[in-house]
DNA sequence: CTAAGATTGAGGATCATTCTCAAAAAGGTC
DNA sequence: GACCTTTTTGAGAATGATCCTCAATCTTAG
């Protein structure tokens, strides 16, 4: 729904300078996989991307995705649906944030969370050690509900 | 890691209660699975569940699991791993509770928020609204890092 | 231009999960 | 108990998302 047109200059000079860390080029498919997550706003499924665009081979995009989420570029969502889902690293939009997840389509979307609940959160990151040793380094959230487009 | 030996006969007959208005059964085979969760006390994976309980056949305990899913006994956890993870539903242990998630090796712990953070994280399902016309009902709350195990 | 290495994509392999179906078990009624 | 009906079971097959293989193609360095 976003649609931002054009992939910034310095975003994709950082995705070129982390997948040369592994020896990895930034081709036109990898291209075509970060433009579109960025053109696009939210998360996408895979399915979603190969109907984006239909020049994906299917084994390859698979196969970058991978590349990609290695290098720290993309970073795969947890989802219930059967299908992998990806959006950008936080640290290339600049951007930390949650999201609301449909519980009828499935569909994931942004959200920023209040400042006052980030600073528990991040309380509760650093206190979590008291419980049987484990000792937490960030926090994930997600709010469930229903998308406009379900009601 | 808890240990707690005996299912509560009034958490038996709350199970029984919620599979009879679906016309099901609380077979042996069931009891197995809400007890061991219960006996457990933390999420287990349905491999865990087979090792735990070598009376169990794959196919059944799939399907089982389905079942108790749908009556609201169970709760269907979502995970990074490759196998389904399993709790006894929230209602049922009087308890909500987060999760820890270990990075290294994929274990699930409970986690109690704090009252303070349980209220923002009530408040912004309130809120979410707000944003594209979503409306929240429900959060989900993960804290990611190391297990008392894995450092 | 050439050689070395990276990338591609069609198709096959993998594997968690779901489905099928015949046998067994559980209730209900007498 | 016997009898009938419905549910449950479990072994094996089917499904399907994802990953792997490998020969062909593309890129880059020299
Ligand atoms: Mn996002
Ligand atoms: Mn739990
Ligand atoms: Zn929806
Ligand atoms: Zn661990």
């Amino acid at each position: 729904m976003s649609s931002r047109t054009r992939v910034p200059d310095e975003l994709h000079e950082t995705v070129v300078s982390r997948l040369a860390r592994l020896g990895q080029r930034y081709t036109t498919n990898r291209k075509s996989l970060v433009a579109m997550l960025w053109a696009e706003g939210r998360p996408m499924t895979l399915p979603e991307m190969l109907e984006a665009d239909a020049a994906l081979a299917q084994s390859s995009a698979y196969r970058n995705l991978v590349v990609l989420e290695e290098a720290q570029v993309l970073h795969r969502l947890v989802t219930t649906g059967p299908f992998a889902c990806w959006e950008l690293a936080e640290d290339l939009t600049g951007h930390h944030h949650h999201h609301l997840i449909c519980r009828s389509c499935g569909v994931v979307e942004d959200f920023t969370a209040s400042p006052d609940l980030e600073r528990l959160l991040g309380k509760a990151v650093g206190q979590a050690g008291s419980a049987a040793g484990f000792v937490a380094e960030d926090h994930r959230l997600d709010l469930l509900g229903t998308c406009n487009n379900c009601r």
